[in-house]
DNA sequence: CGCAAAATATACCAATTGGTATATTTTTAT
DNA sequence: ATAAAAATATACCAATTGGTATATTTTGCG
């Protein structure tokens, strides 16, 4: 069970974490944080020893929430080409889950911590470093099971495919039109029966 | 020939765009503007009604030199299919140029005005329409020429294209690895031989 | 219940924010 | 060279910033 205060911390977070994810770090303020909660200084102060502390819990929590979601919806199938197609199937849906929470963290706060925050921005180097990792033992289990051509070579092919992924997120948001991202999956789809499958 | 003020306000957006486009417009303070330019607030304000007016007036500048950049360089050829080549070659060089202005104005721009600034933001879109739209006349007077498969959707072939550019700046300028730009562009090029060409 | 401890609110701080009115300097055309 | 105009500097403003010390309230345990 959950104590009190552990559950206001996870209110604070939860509640602040897409303000910061829309708005960025310098541009959310202490009185931003405390009008979106309802709660004075002193708790934020009480539960968090800075904004940047606060501002780091909550693109961590953002971050798990959403590799959460890739690991559950690529877990419906135990097949790696079939687990690809559902990593497709995942981002195609992305717009609609991102918008809930002011866009797409990996963009955000890369582009926003880039210059400004040297800890937000090794954490997101390390989520993208996650899912690359993740694209990558898929095409190798691929592999292994005979699914994909052994001449693939796997790092680069998953560089490759998120390259595309976060290249049609960032169009779909900035053009505010879905079709960026459902024609990359779509191309990527593609690639996958042309390129990969044996 | 210009006067000193002209030169003035020149200097100000000149100096004051790589700031802009590092930190985003909320972390950029007037004492930062003051700071770099050597100026005081009088001089900034006597040359433009506010911040937000500088910052809108830095981005101009810096995507109008980026958009003359490529148009410049593509104009080394005249052939439709080679300036498409000339344009990954534009992009394979993109990493060096944009750091030095701190970034991709596009992407920075994009993601810092998006809930922020809606005349910032609305640029940005007017921006990558231009160069959509470049992309798309090429593939079209290919066609016309013969040099490109008539099968192709010209718009949509463009769309996918500036995609998968904007993924990799956006992948290497975040993981700090010039080989995503470099690999896409192989990658395009490849798509060029084998899906455009006739 | 009652009490200690933990959590939250209040009231404050100096520093900085974007912006302005006015004083001063510099530019430009005569 | 000079005077009018334009550009820049100075000195100020109220509001807001992130942060803190302390007072008050709430929590959970015996």
């Amino acid at each position: 069970m959950l104590t009190k205060a552990e559950q206001t911390t996870e209110f604070i977070i939860q509640t602040v974490a897409p303000i910061f994810n829309k708005n960025g770090y310098a541009a959310t303020s202490l009185s931003d944080i405390t009008k979106a909660t309802g709660l004075t200084k002193g708790a934020i102060y009480g539960n968090f020893r800075n904004k940047e502390e606060l501002a780091v819990a909550a693109f961590r929590m953002t971050e798990k929430n959403m590799l959460k979601r890739i690991a559950d919806h690529q877990s419906l199938s135990e097949s790696p080409i079939e687990q690809l197609f559902l990593v497709t199937d995942f981002y195609r849906n992305y717009y609609n889950f991102t918008q809930e929470i002011g866009g797409c963290p990996v963009i955000n706060i890369s582009v926003d911590s880039k210059y400004q925050n040297d800890i937000l921005f090794q954490h997101v180097q390390f989520s993208i470093n996650k899912i690359q990792n993740n694209l990558c033992k898929l095409i190798d289990s691929g592999k292994e099971s005979g699914q994909i051509k052994l001449s693939i070579d796997s790092m680069r092919y998953a560089k490759r495919l998120y390259t595309m992924i976060t290249g049609a997120i960032f169009m779909t948001h900035t053009m505010e039109d879905n079709s960026y991202l459902l024609d990359t999956m779509d191309q990527i789809d593609q690639m996958i029966l042309t390129e990969l499958k044996l």
